[in-house]
RNA sequence: GCCCGGGUGGCGGAAUUGGUAUACGCGCACGACUCAAAAUCGUGUCUCGCAAGGGUUGUGGGUUCGACUCCCACCCCGGGCACCA
């Protein structure tokens, strides 16, 4: 008869004690242990935990405790990423103001926080909307400013109309909000941006150090966008101006019959356009379309510059010049030239009857007729005609020649500067103040934290919130002189969450925003999961921050992540994703009360690798499964008494200390929890179970299931905490037992296996065989070849 | 279109990095216990075959004594970028 299992009371008791006994508190130092630091991203209080945060929390949770097992002194914290949108947005929806809301709903989500028994330290948290975290913010945004970093720039900015806020490129999904979905619109103004651009190329070069997953190296790059190529001089007929271009292709210049320049380019306005009307038509239709619309258009449009005329510098001939919607203003210079190898260009200028000169045939010299009468489009790299003294060369050889030229090599990104100004209310206001003359100045340090005024107007109007409120206005006033406004827009929620680890490690620091002293304790952080939505959007930010601020000497490191991991997702039983929509949610507090977080967070550490980005449908069978696993080490208890350890037994104790604590190294979860099933079952098969042995499955099985393990520490009579206890380690000499199986195979196909003693030799081998009744018939005789892999394979090959 | 992942039972997924494919769990079937059911325990469970045997890791080829693993071509799924010159 196994003993009951009472979570409740179980996870209940050593809630208690644990915070009683400040088990978690992490110091900054501890002397002979190693500092680790493990990260989570922090939740933005949304009032209700999912069961995707038990996935995000508690499974990482496991890693951090048998870190602290082996010896490290681990910090594993937690906080709430509490300014932004999407906080400012529950709040509205349910009519209370943000600041209470944060505070109800973080006081709700630390409940259900601690009832998954993490080792979180809750004497570091820290909520990025409150006073003592956002004046670092505001201090980081004056540093920025101070380098120009931080810079107030006017041009088209993405618009959300729902949420009546600019928004950053990266928060914008296929040309729609990122948060409601709404298309997003171009909008002309004058705003505030980081420049993230100065770092591009090292924020692609710094990733080849990084020992990060594949893709998401992959998505920074692809995100980043670095294009090399050359920038070319264009003359304007009978004028004293010209036009620059971008390409990367130099080795069609010979080619270039048209220039094509943006619509929203600043230029048109000067130029001496005989049809200004028309072109300006074009150019506000151009602009009133969104980027959906735009990119969904595949037919291309455009109007010629009536009047102006550029002139080619290779050839000297006089060329027209368009606007049309296919050139992008903010790529390159936003001006391209048009050529007879570029499938964009050859459309447009079909189109529109404009001529096409080709300049390269194929490499392996096959027949270009069909390329010259501009039948087909050769976009590859090839050898140059038509193009003067480069004639002859191949493309690769004249690029480098044609840019010394005429032109200056450079590269460009897709990447642009950060956007960080809000028109919210939500958010940390940005430092600035501006003089009766409009300049902006920075607001000096000392009156930092440069607070939230309190009686503005919240709700979203287009408008910055901030403007209404008669106390920033009066402040401003007061400290600065008559005439003077404030900044009225926020900042980003990104930006608080671009440092905040930063914080978690000195976070009572009232003199600095982290002390280089404390970040030479615990950074970089050793592992760091999150969802794969953050690939280019925070993990961008916060390896840009982290880069800036290194520069000015304000971080240790370069880079803030050692490992990065992407986590996926948990899906709902039927396979979709978890919606109130579809009524298919799980909650995860009413699986607790059923069968308890020990075996919830077991669960969702089996479900699947937690290294790989994957979607994982829940499965309540799969997790009474895990607590009947569960209920089966309880029983186990009834067994454990002074018996030896078997030889058997000893082998597979480290057989599973290596595979466990390999696998939690290395985030594989699932194979870890299917080995201490494996070691529990064999236990369970013995008449009595060696106390060794069972505390041993104990200690590896603690990290999982944090509670029952302590409870049943206890009743194995151990006064301590079990997560005190050491990591067991194994001896590598005793991975195996006295016998292998060896498989015996015939020309590679697998016939039987034989046991053999271990070291047996070939011969050994092959005598097994010959005495084995059943294998003797199936292999040959006289093979013409036998393959030995000692204590794996015997090939018989006939 | 370009670039990353990936494709293994009814399902989630294993496979020591070239060496017994399908571990572990779920589900299912049968059995034990029970008046019965649930729970629990036991046995079985890729596929064809009564069996002896044979086949099987998206498809087709290749390398190798031996391929889920390496190479080539193709198909499909997921993700990133995308009128980016």
């Amino acid at each position: 008869m196994a003993k009951s299992y009472d979570h409740k009371k179980i996870e209940k008791k050593w809630q208690e004690r644990w915070e009683k006994q400040k088990l978690y508190e992490t110091p900054d130092a501890v002397a002979g242990k190693k500092n680790f630091y493990t990260l989570v991203e922090f939740p933005y209080p949304s009032g209700d935990l999912h069961v995707g945060h038990w996935d995000a929390f508690a499974v990482p949770d496991i890693f951090a405790r048998m870190k602290r097992m082996q010896g490290f002194n681990v910090l594993y914290p937690i906080g709430f990423d509490a300014f932004g949108l999407p906080a400012e947005n529950a709040a509205i929806k349910r009519n209370i103001g943000p600041a209470e809301w944060i505070e109800e709903s973080a006081m709700r989500m630390r409940g259900q926080l601690m009832s998954m028994g993490n080792c979180f330290d809750w004497s570091r948290t820290l909520t990025t909307s409150e006073p003592s975290y956002y004046r670092w913010t505001q201090w980081l945004f004056l540093k920025f400013y101070e380098k120009g970093l931080a810079y107030r720039g006017t041009g088209l900015v993405n618009w959300c109309p729902n949420d009546q806020t600019v928004l950053a490129n990266e928060q914008v999904v296929d040309g729609k909000c990122e948060r409601c979905a709404a298309v997003v619109e171009q909008k002309e103004l004058e705003q505030w941006f980081f420049k993230i651009r100065d770092y591009a190329d090292r924020l692609i070069s710094d990733l080849d150090s990084l020992d990060w997953p594949e893709p998401i190296k992959e998505a920074q790059r692809n995100w980043i966008g670095r294009s090399e190529g050359a920038e070319i001089d264009f003359p304007l007929a009978r004028s004293g101006e010209k036009l620059t271009v971008f390409t990367t292709r130099p080795d069609t210049l010979y080619g270039g019959t048209f220039l094509v320049i943006a619509p929203e380019h600043p230029l048109i306005a000067s130029l001496p356009i005989e049809n200004r009307k028309e072109v300006d038509t074009y150019v506000k239709k151009a602009m009133a379309k969104s980027e959906i619309e735009r990119i969904g258009d595949k037919e291309k449009t455009g109007v010629e510059l009536k009047g102006v005329k550029a002139v080619n510098p290779t050839t000297g001939v006089e060329i027209p010049v368009w606007a049309a919607d296919y050139a992008i203003a903010h790529f390159g210079t936003g001006v391209l030239f048009g050529d007879a190898h570029d499938e964009r260009d050859v459309a447009f200028a079909k189109k529109y009857g404009i001529p096409l000169k080709p300049t390269l045939k194929p490499l392996d010299g096959s027949d270009d007729t069909d390329i010259k009468n501009l039948s087909r489009c050769f976009e590859g790299k090839g050898i140059l005609y038509d193009s003067g003294e480069f004639s002859g060369l191949t493309s690769d050889e004249a690029m480098s020649k044609i840019t010394e030229k005429f032109g200056t090599a450079k590269v460009t990104y897709k990447l642009r500067d950060w956007l960080i100004s809000r028109q919210r209310y939500w958010g940390a206001p940005i430092p600035i103040v501006y003089d009766p003359e409009g300049r902006p100045h920075p607001v000096p340090e000392e009156h930092l934290p440069w607070l939230l005024p309190t009686d503005a107007d919240i709700k979203p109007k287009g408008t910055s919130p901030l403007g209404s409120s008669k106390e920033l206005k009066q402040r401003v006033e007061k400290l600065f002189g008559k005439g003077w406004t404030p900044e009225t827009d926020t900042m980003d929620g990104f930006v608080d969450n671009s440092w905040y680890f930063l914080r978690y490690i000195d976070p009572k620091n009232e003199k600095e925003f982290s002390s280089i002293k404390r970040q030479k304790e615990w950074m970089p952080v050793q592992r760091y999961s999150g969802g794969a939505e953050h690939t280019t959007v925070h993990v961008l930010y916060s390896r840009f921050f982290t880069k800036a601020l290194f520069d000015m000497g304000l971080t240790t490191e370069n880079e803030p992540y050692k490992v990065r991991m992407n986590r996926g997702i948990i899906l709902a039983e039927d396979g979709r994703k978890m919606s109130k929509r579809w009524g298919n949610t799980v909650n995860p507090d009413e699986q607790v009360a059923n069968v308890g977080a020990d075996a919830v967070r077991t669960y969702l550490a089996f479900i699947g690798p937690y290294n790989e980005v994957g979607s994982f449908p829940w499965s309540t069978n799969g997790l009474v499964g895990v607590r009947r696993f569960l209920e089966r080490v309880v029983g186990l208890s009834d067994k454990v008494g002074d018996g030896h350890v078997s030889a058997d037994l000893e082998v597979l104790l480290n057989q599973s200390i290596k595979k466990v604590g390999e696998d939690i190294e290395s985030m594989k979860f699932n194979t870890s929890v299917s080995q201490l099933m494996i070691l529990s079952n064999e236990l369970g098969k013995l008449q009595t179970i060696p106390k060794q042995a069972y505390e041993i499955l104990l200690k590896l099985l603690a990290p999982f299931v944090p509670h029952l393990c302590e409870e049943l520490w206890e009743a194995q009579a151990h006064t301590g905490s079990i997560h005190l206890e050491g990591w067991p380690s194994f001896d590598p000499s005793k991975l195996q037992g006295g016998e292998v199986t060896i498989a015996v195979q015939v020309g590679g196909k697998t016939k039987g296996i034989i046991l053999a003693k271990q070291g047996a030799t070939e011969g050994e081998v092959v005598a097994l065989v010959r005495a084995d009744q059943k294998l003797k018939k199936m292999t040959p005789e006289r093979p013409s070849r036998v393959v030995f892999v000692p204590g794996k394979i015997i090939n018989f090959i006939v």
